[in-house]
DNA sequence: TTAGGTGCAAAACCTTTGCCATCCC
DNA sequence: GGGATGGCAAAGGTTTTGCACCTAA
């Protein structure tokens, strides 16, 4: 894969913070240091940036996809409220795959484990507001 | 909640089957019995049936969610080559919500627990071909 | 030089929504 | 009757794609 500032940008933008951006989100915050970039190169290199196992994509509902800089295992929760993904210090389960691929008999290649609920700021905000997701979160 | 027939038939075609439809497979399905039915309506009523509990969301990539008839807990296996979920056997951990809310002080509803690989049918088929995913698989 | 990358805009895709007719209770 | 629900179609938001131009190697 050729070298592109633009790729770069988007690969520290996504790395640089914790909040686990969407595309949109990544796309405000590298318009920072490159204003002329465009909206697809974004989702194209995030594409790219996620089969080349830099990144890892975090599936959402409605088509909002975010993305994770760090791709050690670890664990999300999901708030409900702002949709806000945060990370879990649940202890990651390495043998989890082989166990279950071994009685299953189904290749697999990875896991992911999700929580849902209400964040500590909704819940202090008692659901009336929607929080904002800032990049810098 | 209101009885309609449309609303009925929806909830049946998700509940008799193992696949976990997607909305649009849900239209296909349901279009047999009610050959008018709209996908608004599908959609519309997918959703609701999800607020009542009465079905469970899955999460896709590219904003193509899945449904699944099943409210007990279990967990799911997705074939990247095919698309198709599946119920894995692996016991549902009760205790992990609580456990973790209680370390984390967040409000935990739920978790979900998916694995990601290549199903046994694709195996076979070596990955060369992408195979449907018939509603009644 | 040239294969790969970008920017732009249009298209594709999934899902939601507004409006009026229809149906359950 | 009255409010919930459906059908239809348009709108909405996210992601992909085609194409001409540009750029790293």
């Amino acid at each position: 894969m050729r070298y592109s500032r633009q790729r770069e940008a988007i690969l520290a933008a996504v790395r640089n913070t914790t909040s686990h951006p969407t595309a949109d989100s990544v796309y405000a915050h590298v318009r920072n240091s490159i204003p002329g970039i465009s909206l697809g190169t974004v989702y194209r290199n995030l594409r790219l940036l996620v089969e080349a196992g830099e990144l890892r994509a975090l599936e959402g509902p409605g088509g909002v996809n975010r993305y994770d800089g760090c791709t050690n295992g670890h664990y999300h929760f999901r708030c409900d409220v702002c949709g806000r993904v945060l990370d879990i210090d649940e202890p990651f389960d390495v043998d989890l795959d082989g166990e279950v691929a071994a009685r299953t008999g189904l290749e697999i290649r990875c896991h992911s484990l999700e929580f849902r609920g209400v964040c500590t700021e909704c819940q202090a905000q008692s659901g009336a507001r929607i929080c904002g997701v800032p990049h810098e979160a």
